[in-house]
DNA sequence: CCGGTGTTGTTGAATAATCAACTAATATCA
DNA sequence: TGATATTAGTTGATTATTCAACAACACCGG
């Protein structure tokens, strides 16, 4: 590597508003679900991607990637849900090695239940805050974020994420 | 409340898109900081404000401030940053309940040795990415999106945070 | 069909974060 | 002053996350 490039204070200041912007919402949204429904935003995460898949099903990979979580954590994850008979663990007919992870009836209600809260709260700390040409920026800004990422992502040889 | 508000399909879009981006930045740089200094961001996050604060001090509770840790997970990371020498506690002179936090030599040469390859990963995963005024619009989203988070944040009555 | 290789998912140990309870010191105010 | 409330920070228990090791199965080439 040569020299590295130090970041300027207009960058460095950016940089540390972001960050701050970041753990802000997501405090936010995850202290609202945890208060009104009890369930963490990554849990949240997790039924969401379950509801919206055909069957409420997914095989367990597939909802770790939708999730963006380690297979480990899912696991682990998938084991509380299941403890409080939100989701269930299937035996996947087509795999013998795979697991499919389905929704229960309780699992969509109590989604049901928490999701005006989380909207509302999604809109109090990041939509309102932002006027719609902001929202629109933000999304292509997101997006080339993410385009960076799975760019460099494709060399990528971790044990989970890829 | 009211009926709450759904969320749009282009809402929708932009805040998973969001959500998406943040966890990729987050996780670039953590990985990148604990593979090639052991330090994880957090931990970093600490010693930069201790790094920038006269004296390279700062009370446990500015410092939690700044870093946003709250006050139990800032003694415990100061726990450990203390094991490993990079920081020591000193009693404040000016309140006898209060602890100073204080990066020593060492703690500053660890820092200085990893930030290079930090900023280097800020660039890659944020700031290339981006055009500058994406950047530039990122820097105001961000600003707007915290005050919103001040605002509400003003009738906080959490033990911690406030 | 058999052996190597990659994939799927789980497990338990180690590490980290959260939560509630607590001590000790300070601030407030009658 | 003295009673009470606040603030600073720590601690230990609970819970969550990561990490490394693993078992079971699928796939692929000979």
């Amino acid at each position: 590597m040569t020299t590295a490039r130090w970041l300027t204070a207009e960058e460095q200041r950016i940089w540390r508003l972001f960050i701050q912007a970041c753990e802000s919402v997501f405090a936010a949204t995850d202290t609202q679900l945890i208060r009104d429904s009890g369930i963490p935003h990554g849990y949240y995460e997790i039924l969401v991607h379950l509801s919206e898949a055909p069957g409420r099903a997914l095989r367990m990979t597939q909802l770790a990637h939708a999730s963006t979580y380690s297979k480990s954590r899912l696991s682990h994850a998938v084991a509380r849900l299941e403890e409080r008979g939100w989701v269930v663990r299937r035996d996947c007919p087509t795999d013998r090695r795979g697991q499919v992870a389905q929704l229960t009836a309780e699992g969509f209600a109590a989604l049901a239940a928490a999701a005006p809260g989380h909207v509302e709260q999604v809109r109090k700390s990041l939509i309102d805050a932002l006027t719609p040409e902001q929202m629109r920026q933000l999304g292509e800004i997101a997006a080339a974020i993410n385009a960076a990422a799975a760019d460099s992502g494709s060399k990528c040889h971790d044990a989970d994420l890829c």
